[in-house]
Parts: structure tokens; C-alpha cells; sequence
DNA sequence: TTCGTAATTTAGAATAATTCTAAATTGCTT
DNA sequence: AAGCAATTTAGAATTATTCTAAATTACGAA
């Protein structure tokens, strides 16, 4: 019965199978709650509250920042987990490290590579017409689109 | 005055700015070489005659198979050194291995994880209006389509 | 509540890809 | 042939990630 403070991620995590833990619910929090914002009544349509795109390491960083104790294989499992349950989405844009997206609708990313840094595209910002037909035997799982920025010349 | 059957690639290297030393011109033969192909007159226009998508370990793989002795760390080295003379340019599909396209025009992918295997988008196969404006002070350097495939349901 | 047990966490080892270091070798120029 | 910078390389190091096996925890049942 005691069900106090947890910003709804326990029950986000039964939804899904996961059991509500220490550490995942404290991960959660971190990816989905909306960090500082004033709490309202103020949702912004279909619009995410707050899209994340981080790296193990970063989150891990997080948690620990906040007092959460957690390890960082956990923290790796639960991003896994999370994927699997289509709570996060990963995203390949670096050769080398993994970052999950908190936003997982179709869209698409700026990726500066000096910074690490992913902004999202909205999905119908680039309009596609259709692609040409997979190789025998495949279809289309996803599109992902990149946008790879440099800083401006000068 | 020695400068028989290295196809080319001598010349290549040099032009690049890069010693043509034997491990150069055997990676340089095995990349854009065109292997077994009958030799002949027949350009296909501005077709690439063999376009490659390999990792390092691939490529050490079949020089060694060659036996051409190269260690991997110049496998390395030479595919970021041809990376950065243009020769080469480096594909992101996978966090965790980096591919290497022997195709640097423009063009788009269709990626089949579970064998690892990359294709050819060419790029007007994939019309794109124009994109949204990227953030303050950066520029758009590239645009990556990766059209990930899996096996037909059933 | 207290148990029993399966799910979860975790420290630390292991793996995989890649880079680094410093010494040996090699490709040009003279 | 000599000199020397460029290149190669073995092996160590680094980084990201996964694995293992033991300790802890969540939770339904009693
Ligand atoms: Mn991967
Ligand atoms: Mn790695
Ligand atoms: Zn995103
Ligand atoms: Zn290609």
C-alpha cells in the first residue's frame, strides 16, 4: 500500500514486465521523469516532455550524482531492458559508443560529433517518398536518417 | 624504372601524398582492385567497378589470406589514412565496428545486422527536400540514410 | 510476518574493437 | 651506399561492453 513519490515509473515497469526496483526505478526516473519542471497540468499535445538521448556512462554518471546507488552493468542491463521493452530506442550514430533515445516515435537526428551531442528531427521535417526495394528475402525495419554537423566554416 | 603490375596503385598513393609501401599497395589492390573481373575497356560509366564495405578485421583477414604479411595495426592505420586522403570513407551502422565504403560519392545504405552485410542506396534513389536548419552555429556536413533491414515475417 | 524462490544486482573478470608506444624496418633522396 | 624520415609492428594499453557467479532483493504464498 505504500506507493508514495515514485512519479509513476513503478507502474511504467510492471507495465512492461519489469520489476520495479531500486535502481530501475530510479533510472527511469531519470530518462522519463521531467526533471526540474514546475509539475502541471501543461501537456504539450503528442509532444515529449522531455526527450533524452544518453550514453551507460552518462546515466551512470547521473545516477551516482543523484546518491543512486547503482553499478554500471546494471546500468547497462537496464538500458537493454528498456530497449527491449520499446521504453528507449537505441541510436547508431558514433562507431564506438551506444546512445539510447528516450523518444522512441519514428524520427530522425542532428548529430554533432565534437560534442557527442543528438538534437532530434521531427519525422515529417524530411519528408521521403519510397526507398528502393530491400534486397530478396528482407524488408524494412527502420530509416535512420543522420545529419552530421561540423561547426561553421570561419 | 621497376614499376610493373601494381595496378595502378602506386600512382594512387603517391597522388594522395602516401608511400606506396608494399602493405599500402596490397590494401589499396585488395580495396579497389577489381579482383577476379576479366580486365577490359568495359567502364560502366560513372559505375564504381567494385564497391567494398569492409572492417579491419575483414580486410586483415583476406590480405593474410593473400599472403600478404600485414599486421592489424596497420590495417588500421591505412584505413584512416586512405579515410583522410578521401580514398575511403568510414560508414556508422554499427556501435561497436566501423565500416569502411570504398564508394565516397554520396549515397545511402540498406543494412542487414544479422549478417553484418551493407548495400548500396544510390543517392537519387532517395529524393530529399530540403532539411530543417540546423543548430546555431553548425553546418551540415553529410546526410546517412541507413535502411536496416530484417528477414521477411514467415 | 515470515519463507521460499526466482529475479535482480553487482564486483570483477573477460571480451572485443581500437589505439598507443617504442623499437625495428623500409622507402626515398642524395 | 648512407642518411633519415616515414612506416610498420608487437605488444601493451584503453575503452566500451558483456559475462560469471555469488550476494541481495522483490514478492507471492503460507
Ligand atoms: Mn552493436
Ligand atoms: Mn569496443
Ligand atoms: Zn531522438
Ligand atoms: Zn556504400
Amino acid at each position: 500500500m505504500v506507493m508514495i513519490n515514485d512519479n509513476g515509473m513503478s507502474a511504467k515497469l510492471k507495465a512492461v514486465g519489469l520489476r520495479p526496483t531500486r535502481q530501475r526505478i530510479a533510472l527511469a526516473e531519470i530518462l522519463f521523469g521531467r526533471g526540474d519542471q514546475p509539475l502541471g497540468d501543461q501537456h504539450l499535445g503528442d509532444q515529449h516532455v522531455s526527450d533524452r538521448h544518453v550514453t551507460a556512462e552518462q546515466l551512470h554518471g547521473e545516477a551516482i550524482g543523484r546518491d543512486v546507488a547503482v553499478s554500471l552493468a546494471t546500468v547497462y542491463n537496464t538500458l537493454h531492458q528498456f530497449t527491449g521493452q520499446g521504453l528507449l530506442r537505441e541510436v547508431v550514430v558514433d562507431s564506438g559508443r551506444s546512445y539510447f533515445d528516450t523518444n522512441v516515435d519514428a524520427h530522425h537526428h542532428f548529430f554533432d560529433p565534437s560534442r557527442g551531442e543528438l538534437v532530434d528531427i521531427n519525422r515529417d521535417a524530411i519528408p521521403l517518398g519510397d526507398l528502393p526495394p530491400p534486397p530478396e528475402g528482407m524488408v524494412v525495419d527502420s530509416v535512420d536518417i543522420v545529419v552530421r554537423l561540423k561547426p561553421t566554416g570561419r
